[in-house]
RNA sequence: GCGGUCGUGGCGGAAUGGUAGACGCGCAAGCUUGAGGUGCUUGUGGGGGUAACCCCGUGGAAGUUCGAGUCUUCUCGACCGCACCA
């Protein structure tokens, strides 16, 4: 015993430096990774994809855990004996190349490919099987002049428009934003206060594909529950009616107001209508009331900000103007102008029902309108029901409602959605709140949109053997506003129809349409088409894609969108871009501080050393150190750790296999020198102990203790199998450190018959297992193990368990007493339910649970548990 | 406000309605070592007992069940998303 312990300790490190690049020159050279863009191969395929990242300049522990993740995936997937397309590239345009370009006044193209060239080695450093013969750059114009083409076939199918609209415009960037780049009524990037302006911009038509998007949903079962409802509620259904308004007399040349309520139900409750400060009406009324244009004016500058702080200030303003009652051609109601209505929803004008809805109660009570409850909760008393400062929004009898008295929420509905069309005054209809995706960006590093603006033709696409529409080598991005639009020569052309001077459009793409199709360039990525269609037909939708939460909403929805405009288009064929999604937690890490309070500066986990006594102090200075909270990992606090440290000095495998085994996946993930540790120890053990079963010799025959190694063995393929194909790689892990732990004490265990060939089968299926966590120590093993083989792990197949071996030889069955546990019984499998019954009363503590009781239930489940119901 | 996720040892976490705490970290004792940020052994939910064992225990309360960490209802807490959407 104490002779193989020392042999342990002596055995050679794994020399992890040497061998990890080794390995990955290994694999490289062999293609192991490589696949025909359409594969004549009879194996399923399998389309592995991490999120691609924004070359920014270094990989972060967060790009790695993304991308091991799908490595581990993609390895797995390989050897269960899929072809596996796994490609890399980058999401290259963008604002920080600008912001250098202006700060340093290094060119944006040469600072992207530069960092591209730096996070690339980075990459190749982690042993990642990803075929980089694919890799492209969006920033390349042999990308982006293949998304150009597709522009030009959208708009020709309609499914791109150029409109005026109500745009956010970020004072700062100078430029206009996505609604979904608007948080908090703050530039995404920029953080400035968001302002209302109407400019002229193109649109892809996403809104004509609302149902389609919303009802796909349901489709995608291997999508996480909380992204399909955050789509859900983004698309925004909305049930209800479109109601015409007449005023009661003319302002300008309208005549009526169009209104969008989902409470048809409560039309009699109405007491006023209120506009969006950007309404029609809204303008007319303030081109001849200076008071109402002061208040429009006051609206807009407020912008979108101002409201979101002060959500529950309602403000208005009555115009004098009244519009009739739709039941009701006597009555009258006042309309006003007020900053809670938005003109992009519905009609941007609503009828205020404060009995039964909350903001307009808030509004009713605020301006002293009438409030007239017209539902009756259940057993209400009708005479007694009133309003005070809650609208009542649950279910009940219509009352106060002429025609509708008595009817319930929802038949009311529908009954005044009859009368609203027979009337001619309004019909039922479906709201979404989805818009339409604004894809103009004011910015000089990005795609430029194919077009020429012509006096005489209007809006000319660029014809396509012009394509790609390059940019410019020389734009200066020294000063604000666009590039392109400053250059003294890119613009001007002449029209393609006509041959008059004309001026391209100068707007360069959302860098969101870059990364919304290029999964699907990744099929052929060499093509001379945007995609080849034999390519897209093999490989798409992609079959496990994996990135942050943070897109669960923007890019997820858009490139569903783009898929079907592609296949409108005749690109492709599919449905969806991405049968499964999984989306991976945070890395955190615990922040520090040389002081409490503001007064401290934030030091980086290098500077920190951590006492024995849990404390912390200053490296060099050994000044005592704030330990902060445990937080996402951000420049801005120090908290960061870069994954090439670590490589250096643990090695690629043991910061993945930390990586997978710490926690579940999808959650935060806290980086622990200690645990990076433990997990080096586990690498150096796992080498040390194949390489030391290696030489093991012992009799023919078999044992007790052979076959016992043999079962954990088979149980451990079963086990990790099941795990890897539930995303449970912190389980996997365990169950590898489960059979490490065997193969172990069988080291150490005498010699006994077949027991040294049933651990030269555990560590060749150790070896084999530990391959999509820890690829390079699995090669460095397996080589251990057959010197003279020049089979790579990366190319085999994955093993297969026994199910002979999986079978027990006894379980252990459970026995309760009542439901409490009082013993448990060791039998065969599958043996008779009298005998086990009669072994489980014959287990003394079980005896002495049930003396004096009796027996009046006995529950038995096969293999697994006895239960004695007793009375008395 | 609306929607969702999650509450299990000192920590990360395991657990098809069937032996709660696998596996790891940490900690403790011991062996090895010239030394230890090494290797190894044993132990480690709480309480009681020399021990065999017993009692308690998965945020809290109730329920369904022979049996609940797991299912249902309510409740408390943490986190995330959306947010004047008519």
């Amino acid at each position: 015993m104490s002779q193989s312990i020392a042999a342990a300790a002596d055995a050679p490190r794994y020399n992890f430096r040497e061998a990890e690049p080794r390995w990955q020159h290994a694999w490289a050279e062999r293609g192991c990774f490589r696949v025909a863009d359409v594969p004549t191969d009879n194996k399923p395929k399998y389309y592995v994809l991490e999120m691609f990242p924004y070359p920014s300049g270094n990989i972060h522990i967060g790009h790695m855990r993304n991308y091991v993740m799908g490595d581990v995936v993609a390895r797995y997937k390989r050897a269960r004996g899929f072809t596996v397309l796994h490609p890399m590239g980058w999401d290259a345009f963008g604002l920080p190349a600008e912001n250098a370009a202006r700060e340093r006044g290094i060119h944006p193209a040469k600072w992207t490919w530069d960092n591209i060239a730096a996070m690339r080695a980075e990459l190749q450093r982690i042993g990642l099987s990803l075929e980089w013969e694919r890799e492209f750059a969006t920033c390349d114009p042999a990308y982006y002049g293949h998304q150009q083409k597709l522009f030009l076939d959208l708009w020709r199918a309609g499914l791109a428009e150029r409109k005026e609209s109500w745009v956010n415009w970020d004072p700062v960037d100078g430029t206009v934003l996505a609604n979904e780049q608007v948080i908090d009524g703050r530039g995404w990037r920029s953080g400035a206060p968001v302002e209302r302006k109407q400019l002229s911009q193109w649109f892809l038509k996403i809104t004509a594909y609302a149902e389609e998007l919303l009802d796909a949903l349901r489709t995608l079962d291997r999508w996480p529950e909380r992204v399909k409802l955050m789509q859900e509620r983004w698309i925004g259904r909305s049930e209800g009616a479109r109601v015409q308004f007449a005023l009661a007399e003319k302002v300008g040349d309208i005549a009526q107001v169009e209104v969008y309520t989902t409470r048809p139900d409560t039309l009699f409750g109405m007491s006023f209508l209120a506009l969006a400060p950007e309404h029609p009406l809204s303008a007319a009324v303030a081109a001849r009331d200076p008071k109402a244009a002061a208040f429009v004016a006051e609206c807009r500058r407020m912008g979108t900000s101002e409201a979101v702080i002060e959500t529950a200030e309602k403000q208005g303003y009555d115009t004098g103007v009244r519009v009739r009652h739709p039941f009701l051609p006597n009555v009258s109601f006042p309309v006003w102008i007020a900053n809670f209505v938005l003109m992009e929803y519905g009609t941007g004008a609503i009828f205020g029902c404060p009995g039964h809805d909350q903001r307009d109660v808030e509004f009713a009570r605020k301006y002293g309108l009438t409030v007239t409850p017209v539902v009756l909760p259940p057993r209400a008393d009708p005479a007694t029901f009133a309003i005070d400062d809650e609208a009542y929004v649950g279910p009940g009898t219509i009352f106060n409602s002429g025609f509708l008295d008595g009817l319930d929420v929802e038949a009311a509905k529908r009954a005044a959605i009859a009368e609203l069309q027979r009337l001619g005054m309004g019909r039922g209809e479906v709201n979404w709140r989805l818009r339409d995706w604004g894809v103009s960006r004011q910015r000089g590093w990005g795609c430029p949109i194919p077009m020429i603006r012509c006096a005489a033709c209007g809006m000319v696409p660029v014809p396509e053997d012009q394509l790609p529409v390059t940019l410019p080598d020389d734009a200066q991005f020294d000063r604000p506003g666009n590039p392109l639009d400053h250059h003294p020569t890119w613009k001007h052309v002449a029209c393609p129809q006509c041959g008059a001077p004309a001026q391209r459009e100068t707007d360069t793409f959302d860098t969101f349409v870059d990364s919304s199709w290029y999964f699907a360039r990744f099929c052929s990525p060499r093509a001379a088409a945007p995609v080849e269609r034999d390519a897209v037909d093999h490989w798409l939708p992609v079959d496990q894609y994996i990135g942050g939460i943070e897109h669960a909403i923007l890019h997820l929805l858009y490139s569903r969108f783009f898929v079907r405009a592609m296949k409108r288009t005749g690109y492709l064929n599919v449905e969806e871009p991405f049968a499964g999604l999984f989306t991976q937690g945070m890395v955190t890490h615990e922040s520090y501080r040389s002081a409490p309070g503001p007064n401290g500066t934030w030091l980086y986990p290098d500077e920190v050393v951590r006492q024995p006594d849990g404390n912390a102090v200053h490296r060099t200075t050994g000044e005592p150190v704030v330990i902060g909270r445990v937080e996402a990992m951000s420049k801005s606090k120090r908290n960061t750790v870069a994954p090439e440290p670590i490589i250096a000095r643990y090695g690629a495998d043991t910061a993945r296999c930390y990586i997978m085994s710490d926690n579940p996946p999808d959650r935060d993930m806290e980086w622990t020198e200690a645990g990076v540790a433990g997990a080096f120890r586990f690498t150096q053990r796992v080498f040390r102990l194949i390489e030391n079963t290696g030489a093991a010799t012992s009799s023919e025959g078999t044992s007790d203790a052979a076959l016992a190694l043999r079962r954990v063995t088979h149980r451990t393929i079963a086990a990790v199998t099941e795990a890897l194909d539930s995303f449970a790689f912190n389980v996997a892990v365990a169950r590898l450190y489960e059979l490490a732990n065997a193969l172990s004490d069988a080291e150490r265990s005498a010699d006994a018959p077949g027991l040294g060939a049933a651990r030269r089968e555990a560590a060749e299926v150790l070896a084999r297992l530990i391959a999509p966590m820890m690829p390079h120590l699995a090669e460095e093993a397996y080589k251990s193990l057959y010197p003279g083989s020049d089979r790579l792990v990366a190319e085999l197949a994955w093993p297969e368990a026994d199910p002979d071996l999986l079978a027990a030889d006894t379980v252990t069955i459970a026995v309760q007493v009542m439901g409490k546990l009082r013993g448990t019984i060791n039998v065969p499998p599958d043996a008779p339910r009298d005998a086990n019954l009669a072994a489980a009363r014959a287990d003394s503590n079980v005896a002495r649970a049930l003396e004096g009781k009796r027996i009046v239930k006995e529950i038995y489940v096969p293999n697994r548990i006895v239960n004695f119901v007793v009375a008395g």
